[in-house]
DNA sequence: ACGGTTCAGTGAACCGTTTCAGTGAACCGC
DNA sequence: GCGGTTCACTGAAACGGTTCACTGAACCGT
């Protein structure tokens, strides 16, 4: 397609300026020039409307000053708040983020990963889905990955902002029985639908060692299909739920308010991750805090550094903080 | 930095074939080449692990396959579903998205908007801040551009799919009349923040023309931020909001459970755009509602012909209808 | 058997940068 | 005033594809 308006190109500024496109080149990022030339560059091109294009950057010099935030789900109301807080401090850093959802399939976030590397992030977020995949190990030489939730299994990351899942799902567990639940309905997320599903495995020891009774079914995070699904284990008797993400659980309310069934009355909810709406429901919302903000602004920081070549490898634990708003009875 | 394994190059898979590297790429592609030779190639290209280097191939051809989307303000609750619907529906339509998110600045929306140009974008779906700007013109030459919300003035756009506000403010403001509200506060988004606020313009024609005495202020679509401004009005004595997001409706929610009082018969809220959570909440935010699915898919069957060359340029009217929940008293 | 079309494939230019190796010239201490 | 650095800059080769203009062979009807 022709471009109507052609750009000036890097060898018209070195024209005008009487210089060679490598002398512009280095003057327009300041390398190995004298000040009063790159004055001379940057006035040429600003006159000539001259911005260097970022793919012929990237082709040449395998950077392209973009960072890849691969998320697991987006259905997830939570993890869209995660994804545009990361989006915005990133903007803080000068930086910005290449989006992508693996819509929790393994085969896309497999497909989207390899993707992201082939257009040359500097570095790579990930909220995995399937944190085992052999697919990181291979990824992370070469290219500076950070894990959002689970650590990637046999990947040398550049860093990791790992919860603390274990202690969640005891938090809330403990919460549910303590206010004497014995038979939990528990509404696991995409976000862990790998086959061994560390998260549901926690789930299941825990009930265990709690001798609380389980019926573990995967739901998508959007509203519909987790209603659905939350409905169905209204109809099977259950009345109290534990759901691996908030968003899971506003199907539980809305399920119930069909229903004409009460929370927390008649129906007891407990979510995890606490979203900014959960608080507005009525009432609100009892759930796992994983401090959002934290984990932005820790996962920016390690990422930023790794894609301006800094080599600390951190790893973060997230503690899990229960927040208790009187959705379970 | 040195890629531990180097990639297999078109010229290797050439070698491998004994063909030219043209060819390769003919075949790859599936043209002028004959059924065996592609096959062939596949083989080869196979054996090596080849895949073709997107950054390369933009260069040389100009086209990504990439599709941009530019959101207004993510931070609206709203606007992040369609963003991720618009990406569900970009993925079935073998594409994928380039999410950026201009966080209600113009002067933001105008570098993001020229970035994605540059990136070569087959084509760019844009929820414009400012729809008047300048800007729009010099990008429509070149590159297909959908608007959603606004009509992009003064430019050539490949299409539109356009909210008709003034109903949708009409059809508010009644409402809020009929119930017998006569003084309102009406919290805009930062959706409408330029000068002229065409947005805005309707507002204050519809509001004298209904004898309503409104006082019109500035908020974020984020709850913190929402949620103050509307503490202000109500501290100010307003008793009914018309607010031009749900995300800032959520606000006046948050502000009236802290000062204790309660909806819909202390203080009355109505929305706009209807996001699923609205349903949700008690009691449910009556609103403006824009079917979102429906927006979602006009603009990608749009878009996506438009990428594909298909010149139909079409403009699609939305019609706003009133989803009355009882939050208004 | 002949000019004219197709067909399958080739060679080289090109896309717009970056970067490596090198080249004078100026400058350094002694 | 001489070897050695540093400085400011240049030329050309990448980077990894696509595409334009051709070519030789096969095939066509007559």
């Amino acid at each position: 397609m022709p471009q109507p308006r052609k750009r000036a190109t890097i060898r018209e500024v070195a024209k005008a300026t009487g210089l060679s496109p490598a002398a512009v080149s280095y003057a327009l990022r300041g390398m190995q020039v004298s000040e009063e030339t790159i004055e001379r560059v940057r006035q040429a091109a600003a006159e000539l409307g001259y911005e260097a294009d970022p793919i012929a950057r990237a082709l040449a010099s395998g950077r392209t000053g973009m960072i890849g935030l691969l998320c697991g789900s987006l259905e997830d109301l939570w993890q869209q708040a995660l994804a545009v807080g990361i989006g915005r401090a990133l903007k803080d850093n000068d930086r910005y983020a290449l989006i992508l959802d693996a819509a929790g399939d393994p085969a896309r976030e497999h497909t989207l990963a390899r993707q992201l590397r082939d257009q040359r992030v500097d570095a790579l977020i990930v909220q995995p889905v399937d944190p085992a995949a052999p697919l990181w190990a291979e990824l992370c030489e070469g290219l500076p990955v950070v894990s959002i939730g689970d650590a990637l299994a046999g990947a040398r990351a550049a860093g990791e902002v790992v919860f603390d899942n274990r202690a969640g799902v005891t938090l809330a567990l403990e919460h549910l029985r303590q206010r004497g639940h014995r038979r939990l309905a528990v509404l696991t997320s995409t976000r862990a639908s790998t086959p061994d599903r560390p998260a549901d495995v926690h789930v299941m020891a825990e009930a265990a060692r709690l001798g609380l009774d389980i019926d573990m079914v995967t739901a998508s995070q959007s509203l519909g299909p987790a209603t659905q699904v939350a409905g169905e284990m209204l109809d099977a008797g259950h009345r109290a739920f534990f759901c691996f993400a908030d968003s899971i659980a506003y199907g539980v309310y809305a399920a119930s308010a069909e229903r004409k069934l009460g929370i927390p009355f008649e129906v007891s909810v407990m979510g995890y991750d606490d979203h900014p709406m959960s608080g507005l429901l009525t009432p609100g919302l009892t759930t796992v805090d994983w401090d959002i903000d934290g984990i932005v602004r820790a996962a920016v920081r390690i990422v930023v550094a790794a894609a301006d070549g800094n080599p600390r490898r951190r790893r973060i634990v997230q503690a899990p903080q229960l927040r208790e708003r009187g959705s379970v009875g």
